[in-house]
DNA sequence: ACAAAAGTGTTAAGAATACACCCATGT
DNA sequence: ACATGGGTGTATTCTTAACACTTTTGT
């Protein structure tokens, strides 16, 4: 026990927004070897005496600008990697968290150059970070499918076709508008607010907001 | 960098089997302190250089004599526990695996007394073992529901009736014996085997057995 | 009047639920 | 013959899936 020497610990965040309907990755480039000039998901080390989740606001705030709290409606742990090789230094476990929001702001002091990109067109991806951005897109599907999740990812109010864009947009493919309506509304996801949006030349659309802006499970079947 | 301290990094296993037809967790009595005579989860130390499967692997030979690759049939991660204050002695990470089997059997060499709870009478726990037993059953019951990883539970073949009590035990509810037997038919999760179990004075049980012996999902809907 | 996106309904097939009796065997 | 668990069917309701036209607005 008195010899004993824990692996590093490091934590990293796949941070997904929605930009012009499509679904965008923050990615940052490294300053520093390994894999300096090279982009990567933002992360860092995890000392002791800090929380996963504290560790990775607060290099969240200085590497991208990013305040956790008041900018990501969601922000959960997703899983740990440990490939013993996944860091040429040594061996590094990552503690990987979905972080999810609708209006990121960007610009950190000791800033990376942070940037979202499209998930259906990464650049290079330094370390294991491109599976892990596979295992966590998997992940926000799974999700979006079974749970209210996708509040975190449109403002407080939309129109019923922003919000299947963003299933489309999450789910890489597209949806039939009828059946996609009926659907969403028998189960009672979202509300009227009462407002329409007056946007160009054409009919007004509705807006609506989801009824839970809490994480909250469709529930499944079994007799 | 060069003063970088990292939490102490633990694995900790839950191990689930039924039998008599109830679901049961594996814990061990602490040899030390803290907790001292306490029940715990099986988990230890994972070192630098040791994937946590390893670690885990290794730690479950020695306190329970499970030999993981042959008496498991799934052992998958699940979560990272790191309250700071999980652990008395310091800031301890835990990341925790869910093992699944149908014969396990028990007996290391430096043991601790390892035993199988029914998970609906569990004694008094150390750390925050209670909590984790209670994710890890709320994972394993959305799993048994999405997925066919009841095949790790069960035996080669079983009759129907066995396969549904697995159910209600990992469930804890119970199902309707002809609406279970119609949809666990068309989802093709099961086939016969042509044999039949006689046993007692009754009409003789036909065996079944899982048409896929590896993870496998039952597919979402969504237009 | 036209272009552009919003909004809407029906039919058919499949899945979920509720529910009770007959079957094959051992003793 | 009886006790024991194995095995089966139907009617109803709800959900899914496929599919195309009308409405409201700005220019």
């Amino acid at each position: 026990m008195s010899v004993y020497v824990p692996p590093t610990v490091t934590v990293d965040g796949i941070i997904f927004q929605l930009i012009s309907d499509k679904l965008h990755v923050l990615l940052l480039q490294r300053a520093r070897d390994p894999f300096k000039g090279e982009w990567a998901l933002p992360g860092g080390y995890n000392p002791r005496g800090e929380t996963t989740r504290q560790a990775l606001s607060r290099i969240l705030k200085v590497k991208t600008g990013i305040d956790t709290d008041s900018q990501l409606e969601i922000l959960e742990q997703l899983h740990t990697f440990d490939d013993v090789s996944r860091d040429p230094r040594g061996h590094a476990i990552a503690i990987a968290y979905l972080g999810l929001g609708y209006d990121i702001r960007l610009g950190g002091e000791e800033t990376q150059n942070p940037t979202f990109f499209p998930v259906d067109n990464l650049p290079k991806l330094a370390y294991d970070h491109d599976e892990i951005i596979a295992y966590a897109l998997k992940h926000l599907q799974t999700k979006v499918v079974q749970t209210n999740i996708l509040y975190a990812m449109l403002p407080p109010s939309f129109t019923f076709t922003q919000l299947q864009m963003a299933y489309e947009a999450v789910l890489l493919r597209t949806l039939d508008k009828r059946n996609f309506r009926k659907r969403i509304m028998n189960l009672e996801l979202i509300k009227e607010t009462g407002q329409v949006e007056k946007q160009g030349a054409h009919r007004p659309a509705k807006l609506f907001a989801f009824v839970h802006t809490t994480p909250w499970e469709i529930e499944d079947t079994l007799s």
